[in-house]
DNA sequence: AAATAAATTCCATATTGCGGAATTTATTTA
DNA sequence: TAAATAAATTCCGCAATATGGAATTTATTT
């Protein structure tokens, strides 16, 4: 019989961009090797492939390989494309002005949220993330405010995967904690940040649901807690989170 | 004999994802076929891959296909790896809160520039262009400041092969102006957009410079006319632009 | 300097990808 | 509504390509 859509050498191509990516640093054929589980002699073919291609880049002094310029301009025009990005940038401008604070849009991917689009504050003080950044679900208000919401099945194969890594006193980490606090957030319709990821740093955020009902997204809202120590500031700022969510979420064709 | 970096498969995918990106828009079969010059029944199988992937998408009512999330994911990972991008964003905020103006960094592509960065200013009326956007370089400060600096045949191939769309009135629309104007940018080592994308819309850069002492990409100031007509603005920011320019450029590695 | 490990090249063979032609599906025209 | 035209999809035998074990070269460690 044969399955349907091979070619092969495509297939493993886009493994080894993947494991790349996954791994975020600079890898050598050896360590491509042992994640792949694909031939040594296989992968160097194709990274030569690749390399010429400027799929990929190579660091000759190193021997190392990463993502290449070529993917930048695909990634940055597909992502200039998405519905997503261009719909939410006015309104996450909008929202900015109004809070003066940082606003983040992020989707998920495995347990981490990668952020998409970033507008900071004006505040000397700003966090050192920025598009492509990625941040574990478990201690961000976007990754829990996504997890809240997505499938059942889904949401528990990432909780049981999930490595609790305790950044502060705050971080949840235990899965009958998380469940408890997605039942929360299901329950307020925003997610709060308390301190779980740095010391400092509070967030509110809001999912973003596409017309087929799905999470694919969500916004927030992110601010230093120096500035703002009192606790109704979660509930402030989540009437406007909750607000822009719904914009965006409209904007692309969600009618819940 | 035989060329190295062979995989066929892996050539013809790149050339019609680069297909895609380069006309930025959902593109047929049969569009694609027009395009590349590939055989329409080997761009179908390829594209069922490339679908199955996740690296093209496509719309089944239209049957369009573009370019896919997972591209999204390796060019959001490959920007956040990228030197240039992490060294630039600090910079590039503290330059948009000395001038309270929006600030942008690009590269080019063949004859237009592609915003890979942007940093808006908190003014009300603000420019529709993000990340991915892209502009030609005859009407853009970054698009002169890059064009200015490239080594003399390829910065003739550009121009000779460029279409002169006159946006506004004061557009340069010949090689001739062009040329003057580069020789004018490399004497004061700056660039400037006066109303030449955009009627009321003015802006100035200054080009950033790699370890091997060449234009790899541009920063700029961009600003509305309206609030400052006053063509000392231009002088006033280039100082602020340069400034930054070359902390970007000696960052990653210039000694010029 | 020797030993070990990683990177690169080689090549015969099996597999994959190719594309012309035929078929199906959609769109346009009469 | 039917006929004509164009686009999309499937089929399949052949030719070109990718594969990976082994050998060689280059780098790193002992």
């Amino acid at each position: 019989m044969g399955q349907k859509d091979q070619v092969k050498s495509l297939e493993k191509c886009v493994h080894i961009l993947t494991c790349m990516a996954d791994n975020r640093k600079n890898m050598t054929l050896n360590e491509l090797t042992q994640k792949t589980g694909l031939k040594k002699t296989t992968i160097y073919r194709l990274l030569q492939a690749l390399t010429s291609l400027q799929l990929v880049e190579k660091k000759t002094k190193t021997r190392q390989y990463f993502l290449g310029p070529k993917l930048i301009y695909f990634g940055v025009t597909a992502l200039g494309n998405l519905d997503l990005h261009t719909i939410s940038l006015p309104i996450m401008t909008k929202l900015r002005n109004e809070t003066g604070e940082t606003v983040n849009l992020s989707i998920l991917k495995d347990s981490e949220i990668i952020i998409l689009a970033r507008i900071q504050s004006d505040h000397l003080f700003n966090v050192n993330l920025s598009v492509g950044s990625r941040l574990p679900v478990n201690c961000t208000s976007q990754g829990k405010a996504i997890l809240a919401y997505i499938d059942g099945e889904k949401a528990n194969w990432i909780m049981t995967n999930l490595i609790f890594d305790k950044r502060t006193e705050n971080t949840i980490s235990s899965i009958s904690d998380l469940k408890k606090e997605l039942e929360r957030i299901r329950q307020n319709g925003y997610a709060i940040n308390n301190e779980e990821l740095e010391k400092g740093l509070s967030a509110v955020a809001a999912p973003i649901f596409n017309h087929s009902d799905q999470v694919i997204a969500a916004i927030n809202v992110s601010y230093s807690r120096a500035r703002h120590p009192e606790p109704e500031m979660y509930e402030r700022l989540s009437r406007k989170v909750i607000r822009a969510s719904k914009e965006i979420s409209s904007a692309i064709g969600y009618s819940g």
